[in-house]
DNA sequence: GATATTAAATGAGGGATCCTCACCTTGCAA
DNA sequence: TTGCAAGGTGAGGATCCCTCATTTAATATC
């Protein structure tokens, strides 16, 4: 919350407070209706006219981004945490894993906000890939053990994730999402190299 | 074109002229905005009054479904060409980056329509129904060879495709497509089983 | 061909949402 | 206290949606 102060002049009380609040409103309206918030409800809700809504963010996208911006940083976190694990497959796995629960929450928009292509310098750009290079280092660790495809590109994986996530909004099948991640999983292994399977 | 004959009584010429136009300036719509298409737009550019595209269309989705028909009915056929082929695992794979093709034109529009829940018995179902019988029939012979996993089901597998595609709608990058559906194609696989690899 | 029937076309208009901008309010520095 | 810029406000114009009362004209019938 409150994210703009951390590189610019401080704000007045008021903005401040109005910023949070307008946060607050767009999360509920974003976990009812997903991407098809109404921005006048969100402003009606948060107790706040149009036209603040509009001071804070300009755009739709913007609104979007500084709601997700913590959702990154969680995940960037987890990454770093799960880089000292003993057992590097299992730890990339469970972080892919934890990718596709917090798209879940959300309704994807969080994923679908990252995705998109960011101003560089940009807070959201910014925040993007110190994520970015945490899970790198999670996928490194497991083509180092011969797990994982040398050839496999992070950022190829979590859209393959986020793809899941997309495809499953319209028509939700809660049942089908894990054996569609078993598949991306799967593609990015490598199995036994065919002799004497480790362990 | 003009699918609402086949089984109702005949319309009037106009209407089935009026249905035509209706399309071909739905479908130059969809090329160009995507799904979000504007529906007055296209009454005008069909030369006809919006009241007549709700009446040949009452929703959205209805024009969606009349739209990309032909292109399930398409992918029907493939699949039941394909059927013959002597390498199982090849033409599963042809049939699968078809539906990828077929997705990018049309912007993904085809694959999600197709995706949804459709009322049994509507022609949509029913063409839809058709397309993954075809498709299964080629699935299964794939996994009859022990290449392709015995537990993978088509319908994931084709959700995995249009993930593909709407993950890639909003931050194109076309050389990404190919590694992504790589992976799918790999994660479905089962690597030589050990000790013979067939020829 | 004239007529009746009714399928189909029409488009004005009311509603929802978006977004701007000219003007007002107020936090806060001096 | 005061001044002023940061910030707030909301009416209103624009866009798009969709309905429905009314009109038009295709076809069937004679």
């Amino acid at each position: 919350m409150t994210h703009p102060e951390l590189s610019s002049r401080p704000r007045r009380a008021d903005a401040r407070r109005n910023y949070d609040k307008l946060l607050v409103a767009a999360r509920a309206a974003v976990d009812t209706r997903g991407r098809d918030i109404i921005l006048d409800d969100i402003a009606r809700q948060a107790g706040v006219a149009i036209g603040t809504l509009y001071n804070h963010f300009p755009t739709r996208q913007d609104l979007f981004q500084a709601l997700f911006l913590n959702e990154a940083e969680e995940l960037r976190l987890r990454a770093e945490e799960l880089a000292d694990s003993p057992a590097p497959l299992d730890a990339l796995i469970t972080w892919l894993r934890l990718q596709l629960d917090y798209g879940a929450r959300g309704r994807s928009m969080g994923a679908a906000v990252m995705n998109m292509r960011h101003a560089d310098g940009s807070p959201v750009q910014r925040t993007h890939a110190a994520m970015h290079e945490a899970g790198t280092v999670l996928l490194r660790r497991a083509q180092a053990t011969g797990e994982v495809r040398a050839d496999v590109e992070l950022h190829r994986v979590l859209r393959l994730i986020l793809g899941i996530l997309l495809a499953n909004e319209d028509a939700p099948d809660p049942d089908g999402v894990e054996p569609m991640f078993d598949i991306v999983i799967a593609g990015i292994r490598i199995r036994d190299p065919g002799q004497d399977p480790p362990a």
